[in-house]
RNA sequence: GGGCCUGUAGCUCAAUGGUUAGAGCAGAGCGCUCAUAACGCUUUGGUUGGGGGUUCAAGUCCCUCCGGGCCUACCA
């Protein structure tokens, strides 16, 4: 049995999440948990709101909510959420914990202590009127390239030219469009990734089986111009995780927190002492995940992220990690997901523009989305989201290939031969050949599912699905019952043993069907490491009950009123 | 500006430099009647964005042009 820890990026507290989001991290990771449970390894699956920045507070303040009120209350409405997607965290925790706060002091001390941080004293723009130090895309103004008025202090959206806040001519908060801007000098530490660049490197370059996509990213940031850069690791804001504290190896960061990036993938190892707080564990039970002189060393570590994520993931968190020079575990594999589109353009967040979780679950159960989304996974490269493609897509594979297999084998034994498995018959050459075609179909699915190849994996899985329509119609008890009860009697027992097989194998995809088909099949979830004896599960006799519709289709007037719904502005 | 990814059938996507570029869906035809008008079988469909080059051999490697996307370190 192996120890596989995993872990899923941050979703950030400020707002619902959109399909794209969810299908680039969450879900494809709780695919991988929910497999790997299944396999009988032992599963660590940690995730958390990333809680701190400035965007947290902006949107508390938009709301009149103190901002601790505001990350608790969407804190339970992201857990609500991915408790309705059925995403299988062990803990959905938060960076704000007194865990993570205790844990990121922790590291920052270790780092100051090794001679890896550096204090350098900026001068940033500050806003009188808002209160606060602005970040650069906080400041708006006329563009002195292209003359565009609504030009960000870090690049002009409209002719793409990198900026400087002082570049831009008028410039105003964007926050409260107070114009009485200044600049101030302020102080703060920086992480000292350039001395870590060779460290860094060398663990890059021996990452051989990483995606492209991960490693591509990383190296361009290593060596990019003078290589890799510095990077600031506070910011004047109130909250956050305060930079300033007993045992701080510096002084004069008063009123200071840490910059989000340094403190939220540390929330992944907080994540799992919050983890043990709640279990009743204790401190041994997570250290045995993290520290390879506690445990850990025999640890698989594979976290799941957006593109947009892999800088932090490959470069900054490692570098504290390697730079607290203390044996905390480092990440084996990196999953990087590219962008789900949605219909010719991107989901976006700001611009309401796509589906959102809740609205989601609003209109269909969670299996359909994930079902869509992990079959179309944007491994390779962006993917699109229609809702036509959706439709004739969960249609086909969910409703006509899997459902409606359920639908002709339980009802038809219902009238043929009662709500029990029937006995008699013994299997043929067809029999045998279905068992070793199914049996290479498993290995093959198994394979794609260890290589965390989603979208290989989900065809795999519909193959098996296929093989057993394939089979039946070949087989065709309806017209062996006629002159021969008991070849029809083993018919349907093989039949309804494959609903079992297809519940255990669907189960980390669709796991709502996969438990009513249990349900209703009255059976456990044992995974089918031998499928021939997987397949007499079911014995003679064995009671069950015949479903519902597993899976209604999406009618065309529903297509057609959801892709009105969600084409414009979310309101 | 720089870097990276990407362009393959009507659609969504596959193809360690090595047979005649594949699969699902959609389309067409046939079969079946247990089933959610579902299922199965057969089948149409390609100058792999354009052009040039390397090679015995290129979707794959190189150059160039065209299109799409991402990142570019102070959003997270």
């Amino acid at each position: 049995m192996a120890r596989i820890l995993i872990t899923s990026a941050l979703p950030y507290i400020n707002g619902i999440k959109h399909l794209g989001n969810l299908v680039g991290s969450q879900l494809p990771a709780d695919l991988y948990a929910r497999y790997n449970r299944a396999r009988g390894h032992e599963v660590l699956f940690l995730c958390a709101t990333d809680e701190h920045g400035t965007p947290a507070e902006l949107a508390a303040a938009k709301t009149g909510e103190p901002v601790t009120d505001y990350c608790a209350r969407m804190h339970a409405v992201q857990k609500e959420l991915s408790d309705g997607f059925r995403l299988s965290f062990d803990m959905f925790g938060r960076s704000s914990s007194p865990q993570n706060h205790r844990l990121t002091q922790h590291f920052a001390t270790r780092l100051g202590q090794a001679g890896l941080i550096a204090e350098v004293t900026e001068r940033q723009m500050y806003s009188p009127t808002d209160g606060r130090f602005l970040p650069d895309r906080y400041i708006e103004g006329t563009c002195p390239n292209c003359g565009y008025t609504r030009a960000r202090g870090d690049q002009c959206e409209n002719c793409t030219k990198q900026l400087d806040p002082t570049d831009l001519i008028d410039p105003r908060s964007a926050v409260s469009g107070a114009t009485d801007l200044e600049l101030r000098e302020t102080k703060h530490l920086f992480l000292r990734q350039s001395a870590m660049r060779g460290q860094l490197s060398d663990w890059i370059e021996g990452k051989t089986d990483w995606p492209v996509l991960t490693t591509s990213i990383a190296k361009k940031w290593l060596n990019d111009g003078d290589g890799l850069q510095d990077r600031g690791i506070t910011r004047d804001l109130d909250w956050g995780v305060p930079a300033q504290f007993d045992g701080a190896p510096w002084a004069g960061m008063d009123g200071k927190v840490f910059y989000v990036w340094f403190d939220a993938p540390i929330e992944y190892i907080a994540c799992a002492g919050e983890w043990a707080a709640a279990t009743g564990r204790t401190d041994a039970a997570w250290e045995r995940w993290w520290r390879t002189d506690k445990g850990a060393a025999d640890v698989r570590y594979v976290q799941f992220m957006g593109k947009d994520n892999v800088p932090f993931h490959t470069l900054s968190f490692p570098a504290t990690i390697l730079g607290s020079g203390e044996p905390w575990k480092l990440v084996d594999y990196i999953k990087s997901f590219n962008y789900l589109n949605y219909d010719g353009g991107q989901f976006s967040t700001s611009q309401g523009r796509g589906v959102f979780m809740d609205q989601a679950l609003s209109i269909l159960p969670a299996d359909y989305w994930r079902w869509w989304l992990l079959s179309h996974a944007p491994e390779t490269s962006d993917s699109e989201f229609t809702w036509d493609n959706f439709q004739v897509s969960v249609n086909k594979d969910l409703a006509d290939v899997l459902g409606n297999f359920v639908s002709r084998v339980t009802k038809f034994c219902r009238s043929r031969f009662g709500e029990v498995v029937p006995a008699g018959g013994a299997y043929g050459d067809r029999e045998q050949a279905l068992i070793a075609d199914l049996s290479a179909r498993v290995a093959e699915y198994q394979a794609h599912m260890d290589a965390i190849e989603v979208r290989k994996a989900a065809g795999a899985l519909r193959a098996i699905w296929v093989a057993g329509n394939e089979y039946l119609q070949a087989a065709a008890p309806w017209t062996a019952v006629k002159t021969d009860p008991d070849a029809a009697a083993m018919m349907v027992r093989l039949s309804l043993n494959l609903i079992r097989l297809y519940a255990v194998l669907s189960a980390p995809f669709i796991p709502d069907a996969a438990a009513t088909l249990r349900a209703a099949m009255n059976t456990d979830d044992g995974w089918p490491d031998d499928v021939a004896a997987a397949l007499a599960a079911l014995p003679p006799g064995h009671a069950f009950t015949t479903p519902e519709v597993l899976f209604a289709k999406i009618t065309d007037e529903q297509r057609a009123d959801w892709a009105t719904r969600f084409a414009g502005v979310r309101t």
